[in-house]
DNA sequence: ATTTATTATCGTAATATTGCAATAATACAA
DNA sequence: TTGTATTATTGCAATATTACGATAATAAAT
């Protein structure tokens, strides 16, 4: 007991529940929102800007990173990172085809 | 530690991470889906149809419901749950407002 | 090679979530 | 009122998540 039980979905429904996950925390979203304010794309001043730990804001951006969210690359001793803004876009799109889904079919 | 400090984010920031929580647990999507699915609207056959116990539905159910995501009817001895489609709506609209907002700033 | 700045990982504690059995509450039917 | 069906709540165990300090890894500068 306590873990989800992903098997007895189907993969449509263990994605859609996978990218919510990643917005699901404040953090996350307010990470991603600065990424993208920044538009020069330079980077962790992310620890300055949100009140949280270095290896706390590490472990988030991983979790991001990990839905291909991410593009990083090195500037000087710096990490870059920046919006993958193709993947963040298909995001978009499959979350809303699941709302105009579930939308239509109701009631 | 352990709990996640929504104090020091934006009122926007935790409204988009409380909604995505609804969503980020498969089960609370295969409800979302089912529900829509039935056009009659009539319910507690959620309980056949995923594989999860009476009592964890039930769990699932008032936290969509908490998010105003649900009507509910009684018809008969059974519950009608339906689909609160404004908010369902309104739901959308704030997400997409934020990843269209989130895009369209990035480098 | 050593230092310095930046980011990632490990270990651990606190809290939250998930799931279920048992039980209570509710609503109708007899 | 008693029984029956449906849904909610409670209590508890298992697992996951969040957060942080300490430490490692990486990259540039001296």
């Amino acid at each position: 007991m306590g873990a989800s039980k992903i098997d007895i979905y189907s993969n449509e429904i263990n994605e859609i529940a996978a990218i919510a996950k990643v917005f699901s925390h404040p953090a996350r979203v307010a990470i991603l929102q600065y990424i993208s304010k920044q538009n020069t794309c330079i980077c962790n001043d992310i620890v300055d800007e949100i009140g949280l730990a270095q290896a706390t804001i590490s472990q988030h951006l991983k979790i991001i990173n990990d839905a291909k969210l991410l593009e990083g690359t090195f500037e000087g001793k710096s990490l870059c990172y920046c919006l993958n803004v193709e993947r963040f876009q298909e995001l978009q799109s499959l979350f809303n085809s699941f709302f105009n889904q579930t939308k239509s079919n109701c009631c």
